[in-house]
DNA sequence: TAAACGATGCCCT
DNA sequence: GGGCATCGTTTAC
């Protein structure tokens, strides 16, 4: 079941763990959500801090809408806005568990071990055909993008807290939401509380 | 117009 | 586990 903008429209801190197991779909890809950070627009660590630019003009819109933004001048990292529209906040996609296309997240990404096709948030936009060019396209099942509710099958995931990835401004905060005991979760593992 | 800086990934030890 | 390539965007003159 595609989730809807009320699921987004919500605290970023509560939105983000309850994505963990969720699913994004990508044309005939998609994969299980194992690690997600959390940004909101009131700490310097986010791209909202110094407020509404070109850049940011997207993350500042309505819940449910991709976030696209382009990472070390190369990659490509894909958030999912949440809170109300205007507030300024997000939540970083940083890995996945490949689920369908498998074939075709291998053809993308080159001869990489399974467990690190979709292992970091540059790695799963490549795996999944995600480009700058699907910012601001919405993820509520009326755009490319779609994210859906947990599958009934899978069981529900621990989610683990830790400190995120990459950052060098408010780098303490507990932010970051990870699967426990998943392999393809990106480098740094966390471990159990 | 120019310089600095990353919400990273890859290859090497 | 650690160091470095890489280049668009941002911010400072």
């Amino acid at each position: 079941m595609t989730l809807e903008a009320a699921f987004f429209d919500r605290p970023v801190l509560e939105v983000a763990p309850d994505l963990i197991g969720c699913v994004v779909v990508h044309g005939p890809t998609s994969g299980i959500i194992v690690e997600v950070e959390a940004y909101h627009h009131s700490e310097p660590a986010c791209h909202g801090y110094v407020g509404v630019t070109p850049r940011t003009s997207t993350l500042y819109g309505p819940p449910g809408v991709a976030y696209v933004y382009r990472s070390y001048g190369i990659h490509a990292c894909m958030n999912a806005v949440c809170e109300r529209e205007g507030v300024g906040a997000a939540v970083l996609i940083r890995a996945l568990e490949p689920l369908d296309g498998v074939g075709l997240m291998r053809e993308r990404r080159g001869a990489v071990r399974d467990e690190d096709l979709c292992s970091g948030p540059g790695k799963l936009t490549q795996a999944l055909g995600i480009g700058l060019d699907l910012n601001g396209t919405s993820l509520l099942g009326d755009g490319p993008i779609r994210l859906d509710a947990r599958p009934a099958d899978r069981p529900a995931p621990t989610v683990l807290t830790g400190t995120r990835i990459g950052i060098t401004k408010a780098a303490e905060l507990p932010w970051r939401f990870c699967a426990a005991d998943s392999p393809h979760v990106s480098r740094p593992r966390l471990r159990a509380a």
